[in-house]
DNA sequence: CCGCTTGTCAACCATCTGGTTGAGAAGCCG
DNA sequence: CGGCTTCTCAACCAGATGGTTGACAAGCGG
């Protein structure tokens, strides 16, 4: 899964990740900081936050033992354009959609108004 | 992976479903005219596309032998919300950070006059 | 220096994923 | 009816993923 759009998709695609991410647009935590919530072990979050890091969503910095993880808030236009590209045309594409069903209907009204007659 | 959101993001994770989500968003198209341009079999476009179903992108409807896949651009709102929402958290959070520095480096600058004179 | 804390690496395991092929259901059309 | 097209289901396989435990490097602090 090599390219970046995949691997930011990929990474948020998981509820803990995901979790993690809420948890640093708060603040910068330390691995056992963010790891502390979990039931799970220190390495199952260690692994988390390498995936987050691979796509680009967090780094982290050293600090003496410590490692501080930081959200990278810059990677998300990545997706957010992706998604607002195809959801517009596919909306643009229902109004369209949408004015030639009124337009039928109005065809039809109009017609059914000259058999009226 | 029980929850929507993992699904939309695990559906958007695979290039060949986001392929499938833009070739759609310009118009409806059958299972085989989607297959068409790749290199792999049918069956393995179907399964993408009841990857992309069952994230509720998509939704097949029946028309003789045909099913006509269909996008449904409400979906991406789910995921526009959730990315927004940390994303404008972590960005307010710098601007905090950058309100915050400025105000120190102000202090310093005044300092350093107040020691000049 | 020794020990505790912090974090990663490695090996292992169960499960999920994306692909394959083969078979078959459903439905049009000659 | 019989055949062709369209699509899905099932079984299988290789590789990725999310978790485990164990070992160990790095670094603070008594």
């Amino acid at each position: 899964m090599a390219d970046e759009l995949s691997k930011v998709f990929a990474a948020l695609a998981d509820p803990t990740r995901r979790d993690i991410v809420a948890r640093l647009s708060a603040g910068d935590a330390t691995v056992t900081q963010i790891a502390e919530p979990y039931e799970v072990s220190v390495q199952a979050i260690s692994k988390h936050l390498r995936v987050l890091e691979d796509a680009g969503l967090v780094t982290k910095t050293k600090e003496a033992q410590r490692r501080p993880v930081h959200l990278e808030a810059e990677v998300f236009d990545l997706m957010t354009r992706w998604i607002e590209r195809y959801r517009r045309e596919a909306e643009q594409r229902y109004q369209r959609l949408d004015a030639v069903l009124a337009e039928l209907t109005k065809e039809n009204e109009e017609n059914e108004k000259g058999q009226a007659s």
